[in-house]
Parts: C-alpha cells; sequence; structure tokens
DNA sequence: GAACCTAACTTAACACTGTTAAGTAACGGA
DNA sequence: TCCGTTACTTAACAGTGTTAAGTTAGGTTC
C-alpha cells in the first residue's frame, strides 16, 4: 500500500464525492434544474473538476441510474421469500409503487426520461440476475405463476406478462409523477389508485 | 372591416405561423432540442418577435399542448357510436395507443412532463365534455359498464377505474416512448403488449 | 538531491441558451 | 402634420455545459 494505492483511494473519493452531491441535487431539485457548478460548489471544487472524473452530465447521470437500479431490486429483498406466487406479484407490485413514489425524480430519469441506447459493455449491474435485475424479479414471478397453471389459459408468454403487469404499475406511478399537479382530472388517492391497479392485474391474468 | 380588423388579421396569422413552426420541431426533435432563435428561423422573424405573442417558451407549449388535447379527444371521434359498452372501452383503448406512438414528442409533454398547475381560468378547453376531454370520454365509458353490471362487484368508482384504465394504457406508451432504446428487457413488439394490456384490463375489470 | 513528469486540479473562455432593454419603422387617428 | 401605438429588430445579459490553457503538488528517475 504504497502512495500509488493511496492516491487511487484519494482520488476515488473524490469521485463518489461529486456522486454524493449530484445524487442529493438531483433528487431534490430533478436533473434540469441542477447545474455542474452548483454540484462543483457542493463539494468545494471548480466546475471543470468533475470532468475530470465524468465525461459530461449525462454519464453523471447514468451512473446514479445505474445505482438507483439496484435500489430498487433491493426494495424486493423479503419478498422472494413468500411462498405464494400471487401474494409475491402483489407485494413486488406495492414495494415498486414505493420506490416511485419516495424517489420521484430518480424514477423520472429512470422510466419517464429518453436516454440514448447505453453501451451493453459499460454496464454495471447483471442482467437476469433477480438479485440485481427487478425486471428479472418479476419475470420469475411471471414465470412461476404460469408454470403452476395460477394465470388464465393462453396466457404463457412470461416476458409480454411481465412486460404488461410492469406497464400497469409503472403507469400509476408515473402519471402521478407527471400530473400530480393537475386538477383537470378527479384524482382518486394515491394508494386507492395503487390498489386498483394490482388488483386488476391480478383478477386479469389469474384464473 | 376597417383596417383595425386587418391588423388583429395580421396578427393572428403571424401567430399561428410561429405555433405551426414550433409544433413541426417539437414533434420532431422534442420541447428541450429546440431553441426559440430557430422557431424564429423557420419563419423569418427575429428571435425576440416570438416573445410579442408568448409570454415564453412554456406558454408556446402549453398553447400547443391544448391542441393536442383537443386532438386526442378527436381521435375517439366514431367511437362513441360503438353500442357495446366493452367493445367501446377496447377501442378506444386502442385508439389512445395509436394516438401516443404516432405522436411521441406531443405525448412526452403531454403526459411525461412535470407542469407547474395551470390556471384553470385561462383553459381552453371544456372539461366534462367527452368531445373535448379525453378523459370525460373514458369516464362515460366506465360509468355506463358500471349502470349496466358489466363489472364485477365492488367495482364502482368511475373515477377510481377511469384513472386505472387510463394509467394502465399509459404504462405500455410511456415505456414504448422512454425506453424503446433499452435492449435490457426483451421487449415483445407493441401491437402485441398493447393488446395484452387492454385484454388484461377487460378481463381484470369484467365479469 | 536536482530534474522531470504526470495527475489533479484552477482560471478563463467559448458557444450556446432563454429572455429583456432599447431603439426603429410603419401606420391609424386627431 | 403631428402623435402615439403596434410590431417588430438589434444588442445585450445572465446563465448553461464544456474545453483549452495554465498551474501546482507529488512521485519517479538519473
Amino acid at each position: 500500500m504504497g502512495p500509488r494505492e493511496r492516491r487511487e483511494r484519494e482520488r476515488e473519493e473524490v469521485r463518489t464525492r461529486i456522486l454524493d452531491a449530484a445524487r442529493e441535487l438531483f433528487a431534490n431539485e430533478g436533473f434540469e434544474a441542477v447545474t455542474m457548478r452548483r454540484i462543483a460548489d457542493r463539494i468545494e471544487y471548480s466546475p471543470t473538476a468533475i470532468y475530470f472524473h465524468f465525461r459530461d452530465k449525462e454519464a453523471l447521470l447514468k451512473e446514479l441510474c445505474d445505482n438507483d437500479f439496484g435500489a430498487l431490486a433491493h426494495q424486493f429483498e423479503g419478498i422472494a421469500q413468500i411462498p405464494d406466487t400471487i401474494e409475491r406479484l402483489r407485494r413486488t407490485g406495492y414495494a415498486y409503487a414505493q420506490f416511485g413514489i419516495e424517489h420521484p425524480n430518480h424514477y423520472r430519469l429512470m422510466f419517464m426520461t429518453p436516454h440514448p441506447p447505453i453501451d451493453p459493455a459499460e454496464q454495471e449491474l447483471e442482467k437476469g440476475n433477480p438479485e440485481e435485475d427487478a425486471y428479472a424479479f418479476l419475470r420469475v414471478i411471471v414465470t412461476e405463476a404460469i408454470a403452476t397453471g395460477r394465470f388464465r389459459d393462453g396466457l404463457g408468454d412470461a416476458d409480454l406478462l411481465a412486460q404488461t403487469i410492469w406497464a400497469a404499475m409503472h403507469g400509476v406511478i408515473s402519471l402521478q409523477i407527471a400530473k400530480c399537479n393537475d386538477d383537470w382530472v378527479d384524482w382518486r388517492p394515491l394508494e386507492a389508485r395503487t390498489k386498483a391497479m394490482v388488483d386488476m392485474i391480478v383478477d386479469g391474468l389469474t384464473r
């Protein structure tokens, strides 16, 4: 552990300080509202210093999003133990909604904002691993439900069903985030809408 | 029709020219990517000229969104004549999806982007009129389905159900728009996802 | 131990954004 | 003919992400 390692460690430390500052600002005020200069102010560096650690603002965002996807998968911890498949599906839906409501600005960047396609080579998380990949977690439940005959006849495509379930829950959350200030619609409480959606999913898919 | 009227007509003409240019640019490239200067270039005026007709860029957007909400309601023309309530519900879902897919940039601004709350006083469209208000159109269908006993027992809140149906369809479209470039998920074709969602809605709500 | 080199910055600047202040030309009304 | 309003234009401002050109501290090498 010579000076070489220490330098590397210090570098990594600054990097995480940038990430932490950016995460908090993005989460509180949204990506567009936060400037590189304000991130730099927070950590008492010059704005240009950030560019030594990240290619650009987008790269900063990308790294944070990756972390968030991991956090989302963590949200499902404990649910995997629930024995009944359909109950697990219900709980997954609620947990997903909770994540979106608790981190609306993260959710917006993760699921409501178009991003340029990412190079799979530089992907951090392990795709297909239910412990890191929330979609895979859902897909496992759906596959099990199909295999044990819990779903209706004709429903056999696990990906199609997982995508439909995901889209349904995503609809509730994303409308809440984007349109919560809109009184054009006489909104029912979010909890009621979440429960109604989970019910509709289960009633729509199970026998 | 003195010169006073002519002036007013000319003024309105420039206004619509601005709106037309902005609409096309926004639709093709998205709100953020379009600058006031480029809109101005299109119509061969100086950028500041726009500010004589619209308070700011947001106001321009707001006016276009209003038009789009009207266009969405128009998308449902003809569907109102379909006698069977559930078939009408299905067709409304498909028509909504079609609108979103055909105008992704409009859809993004209408439903996927948080806006500051708008003053109801300066609202153009007539809220609650099914011919101008797409949500009201859906609500009428749901109310009818409840009244004629097509929905399951316990499903009696028309607003809650309309919001759930809307959210479900919105989920399909908004995920398509935001995540179509993401190959993390093995996406099924959009048409299959749309149909699967409509089926799940109908199976989940009807007896 | 002196010279050198590179990593990790800072300062200054660029090109661009939405927006505004100040000026101007045309035109209707008195 | 003068005046004032309308509908603009030109020039500028404050702010953005980003980069080019220094600068300085520390480790490496002769």
